[in-house]
DNA sequence: ATGTCACATCTAATGTGA
């Protein structure tokens, strides 16, 4: 099963880009971020042509998440859904396709550290913290998405350059690192222990060009699913030519029954 | 030196978020 997570950077201003994807990489289940517009806006026609059911948790104007599959999943969870009040940005979408559980996930960006809304993405992590700890540790469990923290300076083109900035900063890290201490794995540094990939670069300077980059899209597995995993790749060439979004998809293989 | 995108809004240039 070839299952993949892309930060599209809006899915209407990138659907044809998304459609063209879609079609030459042909995966089982993709996970979008940042779709950016309600669910009645999202361009079902257009991926239901190529046979992909939608299931999408958006809002107007900023983040969204949606989970496009070849087989409609037997389950979704949208939100949280920890009993606690829902969180207004819409950032993680749950689907479970038989005993496997997948979700799409855009952790807050955080701006700047120690702003209002870094105080928010820290808060983000601990309630998503819990969550990942409530997912059966027995069945498959794999969260793909938009991290937004590189995890160590190798996932960094100028690490001192960005030493204690936003992404890069020890709470958020100690954040990411607490996810992977309730039995999750990075797997694209477990199956490329020192390569140096990046899945996200500015806009701006010819970011891309340069690879000036950082490595913060990331599929956790639980170690049920990461026990399947053959490949775990970072879709470089999706992040060329015109009207990319800032962000590659991270595409992985895993051995389904 | 605030660069490039996408979105929204009193549809034109400005603010917000990334």
């Amino acid at each position: 099963m070839k299952i993949a997570a892309w930060n599209v950077n809006s899915v209407r201003a990138r659907a044809e880009r998304l459609v063209d994807w879609l079609a030459s990489r042909d995966p089982d289940i993709a996970c979008l971020q940042e779709t950016k517009c309600e669910d009645h806006q999202f361009p079902f026609e257009l991926v239901g042509d190529l046979g992909y059911e939608v299931t999408h948790y958006g809002q107007k104007s900023y983040n969204g998440v949606a989970i496009l599959s070849k087989k409609r999943p037997d389950e979704v969870i949208a939100g949280f859904s920890d009993g606690a009040e829902e969180d207004a940005s819409r950032r993680i979408l749950w689907a479970r396709f038989g005993t496997l559980w997948v979700a799409s996930v855009y952790v807050p960006n955080g701006q700047s550290v120690g702003s209002d809304k870094y105080q928010y993405k820290l808060r983000w992590f601990e309630r998503f913290t819990k969550i990942l700890a409530s997912r059966p540790s027995d069945l498959p469990v794999i969260v793909g998405g938009d991290y937004n923290v590189a995890p160590a300076d190798l996932d960094v083109h100028a690490p001192e350059a960005w030493r204690n900035q936003t992404l890069c900063s020890e709470p958020e890290r100690a954040a990411f690192e607490l996810l992977l201490a309730q039995g999750y794995t990075d797997s694209f540094r477990a199956m490329h222990p020192d390569r140096q990939a990046f899945s996200w670069w500015d806009y701006r300077m010819l970011g891309f060009q340069k690879n000036r980059g950082l490595r913060i899209d990331h599929w956790l597995m639980n170690h049920v699913a990461y026990a399947k995993c053959t490949s775990v790749e970072i879709d470089r060439e999706a992040r060329k030519g015109d009207d990319p979004s800032d962000h590659a998809p991270i595409i992985c293989e895993i051995d389904q029954a």
